[in-house]
RNA sequence: GGCUGGAUGGCAGAGUGGUUAUGCAGCGGACUGCAAAUCCGUCUACGUCGGUUCGAUUCCGUCUCCAGCCUCCA
């Protein structure tokens, strides 16, 4: 058993070994939390909980830290124009985020660490990296001296001159050279601020994250995940921070980043405005078949987001809860009962795949293969040992988390009672072969978004979707 | 301009030096009173131009186009 994982820093699949042995380590960014979330913000939250469930069944430890960005200009500027505090915005906004990636089946990370909760560690790992000569403070700021790091550009693949050629923002006087970044700034009296050595100021982003690693994880982290607009310059800088304040250590073993989602052949985002919230998609679709959509790509891809997507999704993921509905016996059975589950009881044709580097797309076909296998199967024992491997891939994946029989018939939109008398009334028209009627009635339920299925065992319907 | 990655059938999207991806949609058939579901069959593929090779969609190079990053961004 191996896994295989595609770093970045190295651009190549690396087979994955945890610094120590049974213990994983893996962090991943975070949204900031100003608004909304769009759906482009929980590719890697959905990504990464499938990675997470697969290394918690290979190894014993699995510490998976996903942060939130509480403190930010974008938030501040938010929490002025509503006339909000700005702690009340972030910590309304950061739970509708948990609420929104949650209905998209991702589970909760051990550690949900917020910057703010974290100041005293950042302006300790400030000091270290101004006494390791790595920092200098000026007018209020510190900045990190980018050329003391001679590794800079590695992990973006960028030559310091072409940083230079290409920047785009307006050198401060005080940076000893262009591409120091901020690790700490002042706040003014009205914008949030800590006391701090160098007077009462605010972090810089960058540093947020490598402090919230260090203290959660400690000095050298098996994986970091992220979208991969976040290669340069935020991990770029949290990898010189991350190496620096450190001798010789390996700040991150693994550099992991997902593609982005576009949408209208555009990268989908904030600035650009071009966003789909998961919030309204949600109000349309179930979580579930967001989530499959976002499954339907590999991680690393860049996937086009669009209505045509989301009903295929709808589509593929109806054909499995169907074959579920289809195997004989209790079908009350649902992904989540394999949630402690060991490795055996998982389907190798599903897990293979995710191992190579999460490679989703083909664990869904495999799926899907499985879904057909039980429609073939004659045998009822092997039939439900197929259900049970379905829904085992289901858990990897974070689908089929619905009983089968509710997937279909749940917010119908008329009463079952009504529906079940109709069917009756139908089966006593079909005995007397009066099809006119029995079709009449078979119209009338389609009307109410009823759908029937005549099978030998007798008539079920479902809700059309 | 620089860097990174990508171009696969109607759509989405894997993968592979020679053999079916898969799903969605379409078409034909089976089943059904008719449907639905399911099964069987089936049509559209690997951007361009070269090279390597017995053989390339798969390796190498060229070109074209696209996206991301070089500024906050998942």
């Amino acid at each position: 058993m191996d896994i295989y994982i595609h770093d970045t820093l190295t651009g190549a699949r690396r087979r994955f070994e945890p610094l120590v042995p049974d213990r994983v380590s893996m962090y991943v960014c975070g949204p900031t939390v100003y608004n909304l979330a769009h759906i482009g913000n929980a590719l890697p939250a959905v990504a990464f909980d499938v990675l997470a469930r697969v290394l918690r069944l290979y190894f014993k430890h699995v510490t998976y830290v996903h942060n939130i960005t509480d403190i930010d200009d974008k938030i501040n500027a938010a929490a002025l124009a509503n006339g909000e505090p700005i702690r009340a915005l972030a910590d309304r906004f950061a739970a509708e985020y948990r609420a929104d990636i949650a209905a998209l089946g991702v589970l909760n990370p051990d550690v949900e660490p917020r910057a703010t909760e974290h100041i005293s560690e950042i302006i300790d790992m400030i000091e270290t990296l101004i006494d390791r000569g790595h920092a200098y403070a000026a007018e209020g700021h510190v900045l990190f001296d980018v050329p003391s790091d001679p590794s800079y550009g590695s992990l973006s693949k960028q030559s310091l001159e072409n940083i230079l050629e290409g920047a785009r923002v307006e050198v401060a006087p005080y940076k000893r050279d262009p591409k120091d970044f901020v690790l700490w700034k002042p706040s003014s009296d009205e914008l949030p601020g800590w006391d701090s050595p160098w007077g009462r100021g605010r972090p810089g982003w960058h540093i947020e994250c490598s402090a919230m690693i260090r203290k959660h994880l400690g000095p050298s982290i098996d994986i970091h995940g992220g979208g991969s607009d976040l290669t340069f310059p935020h991990h770029e800088n949290e990898l010189a921070q991350g190496t620096c304040v450190e001798d010789g250590q390996v700040y991150v073993r693994y550099w992991m980043h997902n593609g982005l989602l576009r949408m209208g052949d555009e990268k989908m985002s904030k600035s650009l405005g071009n966003i789909a919230t998961i919030r309204s998609l949600r109000g349309e679709h179930p979580g579930e078949v967001l989530r499959y959509a976002l499954l339907s790509g590999h991680y690393r891809g860049s996937l086009e987001w669009s209505d045509d997507l989301i009903r295929q999704a709808r589509s593929s993921l109806n054909t499995l809860y169907q074959a579920l509905v289809d195997a004989p016996g209790d079908n009350g059975a649902t992904s989540e009962n394999f949630h402690d589950a060991n490795v055996d009881a998982f389907p190798e044709t599903v897990l293979a795949p995710l191992r190579n580097d999460l490679n989703t797309p083909q664990a869904l076909a495999a799926m899907h293969a499985i879904a057909g296998d039980i429609h073939k199967t004659g045998d009822a024992a092997r039939a439900r040992a197929l259900r049970d491997q379905l829904l085992a891939g289901g858990w990897l994946l974070g689908i089929l988390g619905t009983p089968a029989n509710d997937y279909f018939q749940h917010a119908a939109g008329a009463d079952p009672g009504w529906i079940e008398s109709m069917i009756e009334k139908r089966a006593r028209a079909r005995d007397s072969r009066d099809f006119a009627s029995a079709d009449a009635i078979r119209e009338e339920l389609a009307a109410s978004g009823i759908e029937l299925e005549d099978t030998a065992s007798g008539t079920r319907w479902k809700v059309m979707r």
